[in-house]
RNA sequence: GCGGAUGUGGCGUAAUGGUAGCCGCGCCAGACUUAGGAUCUGGUGGCGAAAGCCGUGGGGGUUCGAGUCCCCCCAUCCGCACCA
């Protein structure tokens, strides 16, 4: 019988389906094991060979754990909102849900043409209402939560309302937007009205008034993360900085969770630092520097007083600083452009120049802004601030150097010790103190540094009560002065922000909001979900309101209701619960599922989502854990991040000008254009000549320079992309050579966690190995001949070193030296003609996981009703992996010289006296008594004389 | 600038501190063929006729022994980037 993959491959993909054999139900009987893939979003490309990489790796664990007695599972679905269904919908007219409907379709059908172990029973879109039902579910919980510090765990704003009716703000420690402060009474009398505005202070999901990364072109706000270089990810269209009154969700209350949480997780330690960085925590400490008033002597006494009483607490500026220690060389302070006390401190001469410096900073592009950064600008207030450790006057300036959302929007310029700082000086010709010197002898003048220095090593010098004091030790000494001084603390400060969760556009979640008297109100959870509604078109209003406005008649009871959607981060960020018990109407997931199945034990997908859908997913469920509704703190046990493929793209040369087309290593003698060609008319680099005259009409009659008889085409490694001719469809390999072939070779290709070019002319090899591994089971006449007969000892050896070699490759994710092992495994017993059941059956199960299609016919074929999945994976016996015999390199001072054997049997101490016995090693010893002899069992003999 | 990773034949890659280059591609030779982009067999790091010598980006070090561990440098890739 003659391997048919094709099939094959079509006989078995049906009887799965028809039998359900990858359904998965809880069983208390079995450990469980959840093995998850980055769900894709269904964009209208199809797949590319890219794409399967890491659900292949992940299916042939899966498969594997299956096989160890594992209660696996392994889901699978789609991440469906999002802006390019939207943008096609703008350009088509066609609705975003009918074009996701057809794309996941094809992707559908892609995907079971590779044989996945997928659960499709337990498979949902996120634009599913079913399923956005409880995103939305998710967001009203939120809503109604603030994080409390001391607890350091999302509690239900229920509790901060007793609070503050009890004893209002009095020794509050939460996350908030902003420091608030009002008693018991002022509460109690406050309005409906004005409680609400208070409780947005502290909401885990709040609205605000927010710097925004606003995307004209697109129509809509965009997260950090969804802009690079200040362009949108998505689209690449220009981001400028708005000021808009936006849904906000609070991660950064979970920063220090977030950032611990990492310690506890078995991902890769790059990606861990790339969460590190993006979370960016940084000790350091908050101080007053209070505003110096024109006659106003005896200013610290005012200050403090005014400070611990909470009047004119405004008139104080709190700056964020890691360096506490460089306090005495501060010469002057920068507010960033948005700083608020900006037009109260200006004085009127310099009205004029703030004003239009401001004016200016606030309406540059994100992108001229990033482009310009090495250029120095700003302009002095007028206004002086009071060290308050020094009491000297420092003039305030503002610069666009300072950012708005880091810190306090506000600095103590120490230009000797931060280089932003130098330059600011240097330009606006600002004094320099240093402060810090490596020793105290060597202390210079700063007006003749080219740079500053920034070091945090060395003494503090010219620094009153720390001179001379170690840097490191300085820094605590300030921050007790202030701490007693009352004008400051020690503090840890995060560069991750708050995610901006509102985005002006369609194809999204609908808010569960209403508002009423201007303040927003969730939707009664029985009334979840609040459906999208139909819209007339995918555009703005003419006043400029989302999509959503258009929607007839969308009000909820008479109210307004909120236009904007949730961002595709809502979605994706709790989809791994869900998939535990998808069908579920009563809740994200029932106790019983996610206690069963707890959080995911191996998560595959790419790095790229490392500082946003997986810090997002993390956040969403340590908010879902505080609240009951999760088991498990951090969602994601293990990580593994598959590499990116990349495109390998053709090329031909064009002789200038001419029609000829010149072959690789011939081109040197002409002048030529490289052009792209398609890498599915190039095999090996050698172009199809044919094929190439038919592929475009302008090379119908070409002429070709070859060389030895044929054209050899050039190749780069590029980005995959329909422009280049590089793109790699798996359909089409899987219609070529199978999808067992396609399988084994995309593992084959190298470490799955590396990233690689797609390079199609090794896959002959792997397509030669499996007709190899089928012809195993069949005799010269391709009878299906597999004999009950006992195989020799090293045929069990082949088996039981391959059985060892592939859980242990399957263990560390190394599938490509698991395939070498399969093909050295082939190779052998092919070579021995070995043809025994006792043989073929366990490697059989061993392969089904990379190749689960032709194991499958082989299973049968041996006799097996039940699929080979549901066989146990064999156990290998060490008694066949002792040698009888082991050559042992004898080497002298670490050069090999002779080879000898002993038998297995033998101790070092046995060797030993019969290696220096050795007629040859005696010539080498030379009558001298060797200083050690070391022997390594199984491995070398090393004479040190 | 900060952080992370990687560097081994013509190519993809492999080597618990122990004979560097397994496995595959490509290439060379041969067999069977009317034919081969089929199949099978053998060879294939460099220099050398050979013995042998040299070889894992470069330079030091630890070790009896280093691709592997430590230090410095170079190159490439990725992430962050005015984060005080």
């Amino acid at each position: 019988m003659e391997y048919n993959f094709r099939e094959i491959e079509k006989k078995w993909q049906a009887l799965w389906k028809e039998t359900g054999l990858y359904k998965t139900e809880i069983d208390n009987a079995k450990p469980k094991f959840y093995v998850l893939d980055m769900f894709p979003y269904p964009s209208g490309a199809g797949l590319h060979v890219g794409h399967p990489l890491g659900y292949i790796a992940s299916d042939i664990y899966a498969r594997y754990k299956r096989q160890k007695g594992f209660n696996v599972l392994h889901p699978m679905g789609y991440d469906a909102f999002g802006l390019p269904a939207e943008q096609y919908a703008i350009q088509t007219g066609q609705h975003p849900a009918i074009t996701t409907e057809k794309n996941v379709n094809r992707y559908r059908e892609q995907l079971d043409k590779i044989g996945f172990s997928f659960d499709w029973d337990r498979s949902f879109k996120t634009c599913d209402p079913d399923y956005y039902k409880w995103t939305q579910w998710t967001f009203i919980q939120l809503f109604n939560s603030y994080y409390c510090n001391q607890a350091k765990q999302a509690r239900p704003v229920s509790e901060l309302m007793e609070a503050f009716a009890a004893h209002g703000t009095e020794g509050l420690d939460v996350a908030q937007t902003k420091p608030m402060e009002f008693t018991a009474e002022e509460w109690n009398n406050a309005s409906e009205k004005k409680r609400q505005e208070i409780l947005m202070n502290y909401r885990l999901a709040y609205l605000a008034d927010t710097w925004v990364n606003w995307c004209p072109k697109l129509g809509t706000v965009l997260a950090n993360d969804e802009v690079v270089n200040g362009l949108s990810v998505r689209g690449g269209f220009p981001v400028e900085r708005k000021l808009m009154r936006q849904w906000v969700l609070r991660v950064s209350a979970y920063a220090e969770r977030l950032l611990n949480g990492l310690d506890t997780v078995d991902w890769t330690d790059s990606l861990k630092e790339i969460q590190r960085n993006w979370i960016g925590r940084s000790e350091g400490a908050a101080v007053w520097f209070p505003l110096a008033k024109e006659g106003q002597l005896d200013w610290k006494k005012i200050y403090m007083g005014s400070h611990i009483e909470g009047v004119e607490c405004e008139r104080a500026f709190e700056i964020f600083t890691t360096r506490p220690d460089t306090i005495f060389g501060v010469t002057f302070m920068v507010l960033c452009p948005e700083h608020e006390m900006i037009p109260s401190i200006t004085t009127p001469e310099q009205k004029e120049a703030v004003e239009a410096y401001v004016s200016w900073a606030k309406n540059r592009s994100e992108r001229e802004r990033q482009a310009e950064v090495k250029k120095v600008s700003g302009v002095f207030t007028g206004a002086f601030a009071i060290n308050p450790i020094t009491e000297e006057r420092i003039p305030i300036w503002v610069s666009d150097y300072v950012l708005s959302d880091y810190g306090t929007g506000a600095i103590m310029a120490v230009p000797a010790h931060d280089s932003r700082d130098f330059a600011f000086a240097r330009h606006f010709d600002l004094p320099i103190r240093q402060v810090v010197a490596p020793s105290v002898d060597e202390v210079s003048n700063p007006d003749t540094w080219e740079e500053s220095l920034d070091s945090k090593t060395g003494v503090c010098v010219n620094s009153g009560f720390i001179d001379g004091m170690a840097v490191k030790d300085a820094g605590k000494a300030v921050i007790e002065r202030i701490k007693e001084m009352g004008v400051g603390y020690g503090t840890v400060n995060f560069r991750l922000r708050d995610a901006i969760f509102s985005r002006q556009r369609y194809w999204g979640e609908p808010f569960p909001i209403y508002y009423e008297d201007g303040m927003p109100y969730p939707v009664p959870e029985n009334e979840l979900p609040v459906l999208l509604p139909e819209v007339d078109q995918f555009l703005p209003t003419e006043t400029g309101e989302p999509p959503l406005a258009r929607a007839k008649d969308w009000t909820y009871h008479g109210c307004q209701r909120e236009y904007s959607t949730m961002p595709g981060f809502a979605g994706s960020s709790a989809y791994y619960l869900r998939y535990m018990d998808p069908k579920n109407d009563k809740a994200l997931v029932s106790k019983e599922a996610d206690e069963y199945w707890q959080n995911v034990d191996l998560y595959v997908g790419g790095a790229e989502h490392g500082t946003g859908h997986l810090i997002y997913a993390r956040f969403w469920n340590k908010f879902l854990f505080d609240i009951g509704v999760s088991c498990k703190d951090e969602p994601f046990r293990k990580l593994i991040n598959q590499g990116m493929i990349q495109g390998r793209s053709n090329f031909v040369y064009r002789a200038v000008s001419t029609n000829k087309f010149v072959s690789l290593n011939l081109r040197k003698e002409y002048e030529t254009t490289p052009i792209h060609v398609d890498v599915n008319i190039v095999h090996n680099d050698i172009l199809d000549i044919e094929a190439f005259k038919n592929w475009m009409p302008d090379f119908k009659d070409a002429e070709f320079i070859l060389e030895d008889g044929q054209y050899i085409c050039g190749w780069e490694v590029e980005k995959m992309s329909k422009s280049k001719y590089n793109v790699q469809n798996p359909d089409d390999l899987v219609e070529k050579y199978g999808a067992d072939t396609l399988r084994m070779y995309e593992m084959f290709l190298g470490p799955v966690e590396m990233a690689k070019p797609w390079d199609t002319n090794g896959i002959e090899g792997v397509s030669r190995f499996i007709r190899k591994f089928w012809k195993l089971y069949f005799d010269g006449e391709g009878n299906f001949a597999v004999s009950g007969e006992e195989p020799t000892k090293a045929e069990w050896k082949t088996l039981h070193k391959t059985i060892k070699k592939i859980e242990e490759d399957n263990e560390r994710f190394s599938f490509n030296t698991a395939i070498s092992a399969f093909m050295i495994c082939t190779n052998e017993l092919t070579d021995a003609k070995c043809r025994k059941r006792a043989v073929l059956e366990p490697l059989c199960v061993l392969m089904s996981a990379y190749a689960p299609h032709i194991t499958e016919e082989l299973w049968s074929l041996l006799g097996h009703e039940e699929s080979v999945l549901k066989a146990a994976y064999p156990v290998y016996d060490e008694q066949y992996m002792v040698e009888d015999e082991y050559l042992y390199p004898v080497s002298f001072n670490g050069k090999m010289r002779l080879k000898m054997s002993f038998p297995a049997s033998y101790t070092p101490k046995e060797i030993e006296p019969l290696v220096l016995a050795n007629p040859d090693a005696q010539k080498w010893l030379d009558g001298k008594t060797p200083k050690k002899v070391i022997i390594v069992p199984k491995k070398i003999v090393n004479i040190v004389f």
